[in-house]
DNA sequence: TTGAAAGCGGTACCAC
DNA sequence: GTGGTACCGCTTTCAA
């Protein structure tokens, strides 16, 4: 008989991280692990008197699960990606908001992404995101790098474009037309008889879609001297109230104002305000956004209404939709509407 | 010679994504997978000529590396949760978007968490969001319940709780007191010869505190008659403008209104103005935050200016300071700083 | 500097 | 219904 020592047992320092794992509610319940992952994730598949047991011995360990084994295992990280240029300050607060508190109740959690106003910064963003392996992400705007749509595509996973609009998404699409929205603010000021227009403009990319439809449709119609002051994005109100200056001090007043967000249209009332004239009588304003303000302390600023919680909602639906495998709509223009108020 | 079939080999069905995966990228780099690994994440230890074949595979491939199964293996998510009540219309956003920027660059990413402003939300979110693993924790408030305590503790990850003081938080804290909000503004406006205070105040925790410290801080200089409107969190216009009304309707009008946020002192201004009365000789108004629009729309809002942006980089440098193990304050009193406009 | 092997904590697959 | 087993894709450990 062989007298050979049995092969040194490595001993390995073990890597668990000491947390309660679910091999050990499983122990502790008597049953096998995976029964205990089927009464975290279809309970009805498990016997009433198991879950029970697996239940209470969940409740006295405290065993809260690890997402990232469950994910890596299933491919399903159950986290969805939002990238946003910007929140504070910002109409995508809201978007972004309704779009998490719905995901919430299915079990989603969000990862943000800032992406500022600069599209270079949109490309390594995605990969980092992508790289968390997101069940579907979120994207504000329609333009976006060859390398971030081939990566998308290669992630296979929803993909919802937001805040703009085009026939032909990566994959889904919620949001509204910026062209429509500078054609129809030019017509609708046009045929309430303005002649004379200012506008201040950031310079990011949808708020130039915006101005050029602006400025297109005011020339067809021969108007194509507008003032024109342009801020850097994000426009705030003290980029707002230089542009505004810049503008009545040039000479040659407008009649009215469009301006590429409310908080900018509050900048030139303020403006107004302190130079005594009056509005909308002296100058018009319209803002775009909508913001909740804006009724309040002006009442005479007239704007662009876009439901944010509609997006942020919708844009939810359908990422849920598709991970559910149901039918759903891809493209949804939600569309806008002009509010004029103080007769502007 | 035995003709037995060679035990059938069991064919199961691959479970892989199909995406590329880093033994992919060594075997075509001639190396073994740890070491691309490494290239990845201690590049100096891998010799340059070895270097430069892996990240030649990587590029080729277009391999994007998978966080999941990296934090299974190393207890690290490189993802952050972030629990605030709202983002719309709220300081939040801009703490957050601060917090998100800074830990960006050091390659976290931010899961964002809302609770509302009820404090039952805030069990299951934690619950759902350490499922996550996340490598550390960004908390709004001090007063949380002993189960989620208990977690954070469990979790054994930095924890750092934000917009509010205490001597004691979990782990770390970075925020200013509330209490000292309210005494503080009361001693301001009574030093300023105001007797006669009205309040409008959202009812969630903190707004409370500062409530009964104003209060407090007043009846100890024998004013006790403040004509108190209440409003639900969160607050808006349209609740400020009615919690305004009530007070200005049941007579004898207060001198001063202190306000729980900018957004409802901004409503009161608007009735006032509606009113003909003139601010702040007939009516002065004070707020809370010192939003962006505040100095801008109407010049005679008072406000309590707190630092966001201070709030939100500083958590993030000591989420960072924890996580690569760096000595660091762990408790910041911020402070805030009272803001008198238009001689209020 | 590099690599082989084991393991992280779950779930898919298949058999019973 | 339930359980055994392999495996998800990466990193740690340890040895060379």
């Amino acid at each position: 008989m062989s007298t050979h020592a049995p092969p040194p047992k490595k001993l390995r320092k073990p890597r668990s991280s000491g947390a309660i794992t679910l091999q050990e509610v499983a122990k502790l319940a008597g049953v096998s692990p995976i029964t205990v992952s089927r009464a975290l994730n279809r309970p009805e598949m498990v016997k009433p008197q198991k879950l029970e047991a697996i239940q209470a011995a969940i409740r006295r360990t405290g065993y809260v699960p690890n997402l990232l084994a469950g994910g890596l295992a299933s491919k399903k990280s159950r986290l969805v990606a939002a990238m946003v240029p910007i929140i504070s300050n910002s109409m995508f607060a809201e978007v972004i908001e309704k779009f998490t508190d719905r995901l919430d109740t299915a079990g989603y959690k969000v990862m943000l992404g800032l992406s500022g106003f600069r599209a270079e910064n949109e490309d390594g963003l995605i990969a980092a995101v992508l790289s968390r392996q997101p069940d579907a992400i979120f994207l504000t705007g329609v333009n976006h790098s060859r390398t971030t749509r081939s990566r998308l595509l290669a992630a296979r996973i929803p993909v919802v474009e937001t805040w703009d609009y085009t026939p032909t998404p990566i994959d889904m699409l919620v949001g509204f037309s910026h062209e429509k929205v500078g054609r129809t603010v030019a017509e609708y000021l046009h045929d309430k008889g303005y002649r004379r227009f200012g506008m201040i403009s950031t310079e990011d990319e949808r708020a130039n879609i915006r101005k050029s439809a602006f400025l297109a449709t005011l020339a067809e119609r021969d108007i194509t001297d507008v003032r024109i002051a342009t801020i850097t994005s994000p426009g705030n109100f003290k980029k707002g109230r230089a542009g505004i200056i810049e503008i009545l001090d040039a000479g040659e007043l407008p009649e009215v104002v469009f301006c590429s967000s409310d908080v900018l249209a509050h900048s030139v009332l303020t403006e107004a305000q302190t130079r005594g004239m009056s509005v909308p009588a002296d100058l018009a304003v319209i803002g775009f956004g909508d913001l909740e303000f804006a009724p309040y302390t002006f009442p005479a600023l007239s704007t662009v209404h876009i439901d944010r919680s509609a997006i942020g909602l919708r844009a939810a639906e359908m990422v849920l939709a598709r991970i559910e495998e149901r039918e759903i709509e891809k493209i949804v223009d939600i569309g806008f509407s002009v509010i004029g108020r103080g007769s502007t």
